[in-house]
DNA sequence: TGTTTATATGAACATTCATACATACTTTTG
DNA sequence: CAAAAGTATGTATGAATGTTCATATAAACA
């Protein structure tokens, strides 16, 4: 009997699962679900809130905006991460 | 301001992120939403709709299984995966 | 202006993952 | 029983990722 027609095409395939691999990491998830409660966090807040070092929390923040997820905006010296999308969840 | 309660806890972060991060992969995701419109497949079925080859295709499924997404039952010399939880979606 | 605070950057390294290939195992069939 | 079909397994290898550490940059403040 034949396989019901599949008809997802390899780019959505790998546009999702690129996504999905962005987001599938315990403090990235960790991070996504925070900012899904709190509107907008500096990294010092996200970092206190999650105790991850300094270094390794930018590179996951920064990660995750080039990747779409999250967006940033710089004031004074600290800089606010949020969702691009609210409903990344 | 303080940050909203942080009240999920790792270990769970941990689990989400590791079922995810399984799914996050083109192939797998593929064999996934073929599964959700076919109840069941084989092996072969799946290879020859997906067009991958059979090893590398009988790896990510017992990658799958073994992470408790798919499920798997011996028929005649043929093998049918299928999704152990229906919403994976 | 020198120092502190907040964040980013880059390199080095370790770990994990994806893929290919060769081969094994099991069931069916001639 | 030998061969074929369907699937699994093991290993090697390269590529991608995660983490750490040291250092840079920028803003605020004394």
């Amino acid at each position: 009997m034949a396989v019901v027609a599949y008809k997802i095409n390899r780019e959505k395939l790998e546009k999702a699962a690129y996504i999905l691999k962005t987001v599938a990491h315990p403090t990235r998830l960790a991070i996504v679900d925070l900012l899904r409660l709190n509107d907008r966090l500096s990294v010092n807040e996200i970092g206190d809130t999650l105790e991850v070092e300094q270094s390794l929390l930018s590179h996951h923040l920064i990660t995750m905006k080039l990747k779409g997820i999250l967006r940033s905006e710089k004031e004074g010296q600290s800089v606010y991460y949020s969702l691009k999308e609210r409903d990344v969840t």
